[in-house]
DNA sequence: AGAAGCGGTGCATTTGAAGCACCACTCAAG
DNA sequence: CTTGAGTGGTGCTTCAAATGCACCGCTTCT
């Protein structure tokens, strides 16, 4: 996919450039449009090609679906699911919902992408994930919710650390201390924004990172406060760690949303599992 | 389609039996699941083979959507409009609403079949139909309403008819003289049966038919009372013929409901269409 | 100027689908 | 019961359609 040129594009899949070439231009032919614009340097899709290869995504997807549904019929609990996760999902919950999940189905597999919240959605309108389990996620147009779960922006710190030993978390106490944030594109970064510009306050980061595990760690070695949500914290066995929520006057309260591509049937397996994770987060009445 | 064996299948398709039963036999190799029954007298579809043939059938009608996407995106205002109605849309409203959109739109092909209530639906859920305009519908899964429209049952009878003089029309009026009424599967006849259960009268028709227009012009010939919903009378040019409300408190007011496939994105110009109806049947927010 | 890309085309070649003849079987009618 | 007409399925041959190869004209970068 992506190769840019006919040429790449046949070597790829085994093809002399002439016969894919001429693939391509029959289709054209019959189809009654052009999909390529025929540029110097190689092709890329025109509009009408990005319609039609939206379209022929969702139907390869689709086709997985009713696969799945015979196989269901059939009594075999097979079928592979697919799912487009944040950061925060890693460590605890994810690994032990899937574990739950193929103890019931054994048959069925998985394949866990961990994306940032634009990301996943783009994940989810090419197909290439069935189901997007993302904090704050951005557009939300071709996104549909499923279940949605609210989950405040906790404050990371060593056992030691002054602001362990308080009662309530105010965000200025964090900022007064040496403090890391997670990178612009996520999600918890997201919120404290929105936090200091209401509240005329600055973040002073003295370091800042794509990675929670990364700064989860790194709150023992100085003595700094970090930012995670509970889901990912939930289950720690970090004796040396605390997390404590930050009042909800100073930032708002995030939703981990459970999502699906908009309108489209998802194969059995994967419905399942969206199920299993909508009982698991505390709601009953998922679709 | 549905030939019963795969000689008959061929034939219909110009080919030999023993190349389309060699086809079906790879593509239920690579499939992974047979799709036919085979029985001593033919083929069936099993329900893997239902399973998929709706698949199919979608993935067609969807293709045929981003044909005319792709259309409609270079400029060309171009597609085809398949609806399936109930009859009493077929003498006024619907030809002058087709010849309204194909003034705007001449590109556009139309295919128009008059259904009972249950076939419309079945028309849709096969893809067969874009739309559906029917009164009245039945089972209504799959059934998406982009719009619904009441139309109170209206009693037909000739100028000369006594009841032509009263003020308010009661069920019983009509009861008591010779009437007409359309077969059990139709709307009308449908909400009739309602009618007349809650009031425990009984209909004696004189006369039973599935033609509306039928009904329509025999009321002249005996002095006779037929039942129709107004949308199939309004613009009437019959100068013999009366209609009048039968009174609200005797017979239940039925809808006429605008339709599609449960979930389905409709072509540019059935949608479009679709909104000229909604336009005209008096709303402005139809989807 | 030259080389390395690119899409596109004419012609020979290969491969895979279709046609034909036939088998085994079921079923209904004689 | 026998028979004949229907069914799905298969080996072999035939043929057409898709592929590979060599090559063209073109742009772009060295």
């Amino acid at each position: 996919m992506r190769a840019g040129s006919i040429r790449k594009a046949a070597e790829d899949m085994n093809l002399t450039a002439s016969a894919l070439n001429r693939r391509i231009r029959r289709f054209e032919d019959e189809f009654g449009a052009e999909i390529f614009e025929r540029l110097p340097r190689g092709v890329r899709l025109n509009p009408a090609g990005e319609l039609l290869i939206q379209h022929f995504r969702g139907q390869v997807s689709d086709l997985e679906r009713v696969r799945s549904q015979v196989a269901d019929l059939s009594g075999v609990r097979r079928g592979h699911v697919s799912i487009a996760c944040s950061q925060a999902l890693q460590p605890y919950f994810l690994p032990d919902q899937i574990a739950r999940y193929r103890r019931d189905h054994p048959g069925v597999t998985f394949s866990v992408n961990v994306r940032d919240r634009a990301a996943a959605e783009r994940d989810l309108s090419t197909f290439s994930s069935d189901l997007a389990l993302v904090f704050e996620p951005v557009h939300m147009v071709e996104f549909e919710v499923l279940l949605s779960v609210p989950q405040p922006i906790h404050a990371v710190m060593s056992k030691s650390h002054p602001l362990a030993a308080k009662k309530e978390i105010r965000l200025r106490d964090c900022l007064e201390t040496p403090h890391i944030v997670p990178t612009p594109q996520l999600g918890v970064r997201h919120l404290l924004e929105i936090a200091v510009r209401e509240g005329s306050r600055q973040l002073n980061p003295i370091l800042e990172a794509d990675s929670f595990e990364f700064m989860r760690h790194y709150v023992k070695y100085e003595g700094a406060v970090g930012f995670q949500i509970p889901i990912g914290l939930e289950g720690s066995s970090d004796a040396g760690l605390v997390f404590k929520e930050i009042s909800r006057r100073d930032v708002p309260v995030g939703h981990l949303l459970l999502g699906q591509m908009k309108g489209r049937a998802l194969p059995v397996a994967s419905a399942r599992f969206a199920n299993q994770l909508a009982v698991h987060l505390g709601q009953r009445d998922a679709v």
